[in-house]
This record gives C-alpha cells, sequence and structure tokens, in this order.
DNA sequence: CTGGATGCAAACTCTTTGCATGCAT
DNA sequence: ATGCATGCAAAGAGTTTGCATCCAG
C-alpha cells in the first residue's frame, strides 16, 4: 500500500496537479491556501468570500470545482453534517465530527475509533471502499444548557 | 438510563403519540406502516409513491413532517448519504451504512463497531450526544468491476 | 368546539451544468 | 496553438414554509 504524500503547500500542490496533467492556476493555489489557514471548517460560499480579497472575481462553480480536485487529491475533506450546506477542511490528520442537530455547530471530535474493522466489513461485501466517516449529532454544550 | 420501547406497531405508535399530547391521523399510521414494510432505504418521495396507493391524497410536506416525527420517536432514522436525497429507514437494529460514490446506492453494514467511544469522546467535550453515524464509502462490487 | 395536522403551492438554498472566453502549457 | 479551466448565468433537485381547510380529541 502506498501512502500518499499528504499536499501542504503550493508546491505540493503544483507538483501534484502537474503529476495528474492538470493546470497549475492561480484559483488553484489561492482557494487551496485559503482553506488551509482557515483551518476550520468553511462553507464553499466562506472559502469564496475569503479568496475574494485575494484574487478578484474568482467564482462559485469554481470553488466547488477545485474542492473536488484538492479531495480527490487529498487535499481536502467534504464533511456532510447534513444540515444545509457541505462543509470542508483541509486534509490532513484523521478525526471525526460532531454536529449539533439545533444550531448546526460542527466540531472536531478525536475518539480514537478506529475505521478499520467498517472498511474491512465493506471489502468482505465486496465493495471498495475509500473512506469511513463518523458523524456523532446531538446537542452542543450551549444549546443543551437551554 | 431508561431504554426507549421500540415502535413495531400501530398500537405502539397510536400509544406513544397520545403519550405525547399528539394526534394520531390515518397519514402517520399509513406513513409508519409503509416504512416498516419497504424494508429498505427510501426517500421521502418513494415513501409517498407507496402511501399513495393505501391513503389517496398524501403529500410530500406530510411524509417529511411525519418522518420527522417518526425519528423524534425513534421509530425512523434519517440517513445521509450526500447523494442527492435524504434516505429514511424504519427503526431498529444498530448498523451501518456504506455509499457507492458513483452510483449512489445505499447498503447496510454490520461492523460489529462500538460507538460508544465517539459518544464518550463527545461527553467529555461538554456535548450531549444523541447518536452516532458511520458512513463508509466508496465504490460497490459492480462500479468496481469497470 | 378548538387547535394541531394536512394539502397545496410556492419559496428557498445549495449545487451542478452549459457555453463562451481566457490562460497555462 | 491547443484545449483545459474559468466566469457567468441559469437550471435543477430536494426540502421547507405559509396559509386555508379539515378532523381528532
Amino acid at each position: 500500500m502506498l501512502a500518499k504524500m499528504s499536499i501542504q503547500t503550493d508546491a505540493d500542490l503544483s507538483a501534484a496537479l502537474r503529476a495528474r496533467g492538470q493546470r497549475v492556476t492561480s484559483q488553484r493555489l489561492v482557494i487551496h491556501r485559503a482553506l488551509r489557514e482557515l483551518e476550520r471548517h468553511v462553507t464553499a460560499d466562506e472559502l469564496l468570500s475569503a479568496v475574494s480579497g485575494r484574487l478578484p472575481g474568482v467564482s462559485l462553480p469554481t470553488v466547488y470545482a477545485t474542492l473536488d480536485l484538492l479531495e480527490d487529491l487529498g487535499a481536502a475533506r467534504r464533511i456532510n453534517a447534513g444540515g444545509g450546506a457541505l462543509l470542508y477542511e483541509a486534509g490532513g490528520d484523521e478525526h471525526q465530527h460532531f454536529v449539533c442537530e439545533r444550531c448546526g455547530r460542527v466540531e472536531d471530535l478525536h475518539t480514537g475509533l478506529n475505521a478499520r474493522a467498517a472498511l474491512q466489513a465493506a471489502r468482505n461485501r465486496g465493495f471498495e471502499p475509500h473512506r469511513a466517516d463518523l458523524v456523532v449529532s446531538g446537542l452542543c454544550a450551549d444549546c443543551a444548557s437551554r
């Protein structure tokens, strides 16, 4: 099993893109950089706002397309929190998420849970699993105290 | 910790509704019954079709409202598979799901994985967790062989 | 009776698609 | 020069909301 190098810098991204025969554009570099610097869960829209300051004229479809691409490269992760918009975060460490059913807040959760059993169960069924996402839902501290 | 009785029959549902001071309507009974009998993951739309045969004139908003209610009662479970529509299944045994990234198929997965660690991690953060959902995504057998 | 539940229609949000232009290679 | 990537606009899907009517309690 080949461990894929994680993409961290602009140079990493450029190299990964070239390796796939895809183009290095300023939009891709800036979106990637913004995602990494925000260091939290962001919607495509929030990311667009963050990016527009640095590179005016970027469009939402481009943000979505770039996030798809980054996810493909392992540089971004899509979080389906269920409430409204999709969230994205920079790829990297393995962790799970907590979603508040009331206010929609999403927080990281480090459970130490091992997803290997789940992946293996999928393989046993003939599937080819790529990832396992665990989402805990309930009430966040603020909403619970009301 | 009080184990909530699982709702299985029309009588169970009627009792649970009355206990909450809510009304027992034919729509609620029929939708609940249809969900149980389908024994698979269905969209609100599919459920509407299934129900319309028995009780004409049911509307989609009512299906959604009833599914919300059933979920609240623990008689239904919402599955956020990410691809397009939400899915619902009758409440009952604990299991996880596999979603094909290509064709969107959703299958049950029995991993034996224990979510207690995840729930505990959430509690340690001050949250009040209600459930933990694990979704494995990748390619199903059919899509992988292409 | 009385108010919660329903049906209808429309709004709303987020995401994806089509097409002409532009820029990385 | 070549064709992938982008921007714009619009379509599309799914879910939710508002309001008048209806029926369970």
